[in-house]
DNA sequence: ACCGTGACGGCGG
DNA sequence: GCCGCCGCCACGG
């Protein structure tokens, strides 16, 4: 059992603490988790490290855009929705007014 | 240790 | 408002 980064326990850390019906972007969890530049690696990690029961589908692209996912972005949304929020298309609606703020 | 890959972000056309 | 290019960072072979 490889050790997972530093950076990867406090990726899930924070993907664990969005709330339901609130949104992160990739460059907020990869900003919270101490790696402003990293939203890529943000990506990245959520495609390696696979499900862990983590609401990953409340990360979503800047802007509100949906994308990710495995290439299902219609499945992300479906659970969005499920959430309260308001998806149109591949975009969420009201997005500034979900994203999810610690302070 | 090097190189290619990718669930991104920002800017320009 | 959508499409494409380049830059960024961590992962895995």
């Amino acid at each position: 059992m490889t050790a997972p980064s530093a950076f990867v326990t406090r990726v899930l850390l924070v993907v664990s603490r969005i709330p339901p019906g609130r949104v992160a972007t990739y460059g907020d969890v990869a900003a919270l988790a101490g790696r402003p530049r990293a939203a890529r690696a943000v990506g990245t990690i959520m495609r390696t490290a696979g499900r862990g029961g983590l609401p990953y589908h409340r990360v979503v692209a800047a802007g509100g855009r949906i994308g990710g996912y495995g290439g299902r972005p219609q499945v992300k949304a479906a659970l969005l929705r499920a959430e309260g929020l308001v998806v149109r298309g591949t975009r969420i609606g009201s997005f500034a007014g979900c994203r999810w703020r610690p302070r």
